[in-house]
DNA sequence: GCCGTCGTATGACATCTGTCATCCGGCACA
DNA sequence: TGTGCCGGATGACAGATGTCATACGACGGC
């Protein structure tokens, strides 16, 4: 029989962290080698107990699962990459692909998936559920250029045009440009819809 | 040594849920025997199984956490009633603990939290965080009146004046009227941010 | 070298939003 | 019985927002 996988679980949520420990405890071929709360501290840990597969949530303080996910894998190659998420957002799948993800699942997946999904890596697998590879293909690519991602960020606290030029150095005109054109691709009917739109998708 | 703890768990992430199954799955004293996905089969759950204590997440579709916690408080009052929530919103422990809610849990909070809060209510304790507690207190109660509420809520997308007038069945200028005074209350600029601040307090 | 796109900017315009004063009817509290 | 507050409404006004045309320099692809 082969040793016991070494995971790295990532999840900011102790509750849930400890949770999902426990749930993979229960597995006799995996063994969580360590748990952090930050996307910033996951490298280092990673290179600590030299781990088989990272474990990671998108939403986390320091930096996403995503952006995390981006840091393994081009320092530590053979580490496999589960990102884990709440929302089933398409372009969150894209990004987190695009970043060397090996699996993408959603926590309202069955429990059962999780350690099914950790030995499909290890063995070369790739985990996608389909429906949600599908809505991210039939979505397209994110139309926004990347100013127009960043004016939509800024202005989702609800800052005025003068505050948004002030906050990124522009003048008050060309932010209104901005988010008159992030609206237009947006198909939306303001800001505020156009940052919710932007949002559901996962284009900020 | 006393029976075990017959545990309703409530939750909509099956991932989330069975991971806390497990992790309650692994104290002696403690059964989980049943779990669901919605609020609005909590209470038939509860029934059926005739459990001591039920643990309920707030963000479910169906019926929030809180309002299953009313329902339960008032048709099966022996239940005790620990309320989990991602959000430390000073507003829903407020709420939580108007509806009969035992015990306010985070999931930031450390895992070893909940099965102690569990055996807690059951000796007749409340548990609350004294952090949120003091913030609840010092928050003050939610100023808006019921409509400003719903037009906050419905605002909540994007939707125009004119849309939400339509929706509301107002005139134009009352809707206009009821987002200045919320705009107002809440120190906001713009709706947009008063929506965001009701949101973080837990008002809406 | 030309074309398209991006980032940035301006000015003009129409519309939307937020504020304020004021009004009415109903209802609760003193 | 009067004094407020809430729900609902109107009208007027200032300022914010969204749209459009237009412009220029930089850069990439053909």
């Amino acid at each position: 029989m082969s040793p016991t996988i070494k995971v790295l679980l990532a999840e900011d949520q102790s509750m849930v962290r400890e949770a999902l420990a426990a749930l993979l405890g229960l597995e006799d071929d995996i063994e969580v080698v360590a748990q952090v709360a930050r996307g910033d501290v996951v490298l280092a840990a990673a290179r600590a107990h030299d781990v088989d597969v990272a474990l990671l949530d998108i939403e986390m303080p320091g930096a996403t699962g995503i952006e995390a996910a981006a840091l393994l894998h081009a320092e530590l190659p053979a580490v496999k990459l589960v990102v884990l998420t709440t929302f089933g957002r398409p372009g969150y799948l894209r990004s987190a692909m695009e970043s060397g993800a090996d699996a993408f699942l959603v926590k309202d997946a069955p429990a059962a998936q999780l350690a099914e999904a950790i030995r499909k890596v290890l063995a070369g697998e790739r985990v996608i559920d389909p429906t949600l590879a599908a809505a991210a293909l039939a979505e397209g690519a994110n139309p926004l250029t990347d100013r127009e991602r960043e004016v939509l960020r800024a202005a989702e606290d609800g800052s005025t045009n003068a505050e948004l030029a002030a906050a990124l150095h522009l003048s008050q005109g060309t932010v209104r440009n901005y988010l008159s054109t992030a609206i237009q691709k947006l198909a939306a009917r303001n800001r505020a819809e156009a940052v919710r739109i932007a949002r559901e998708k996962g284009w900020l």
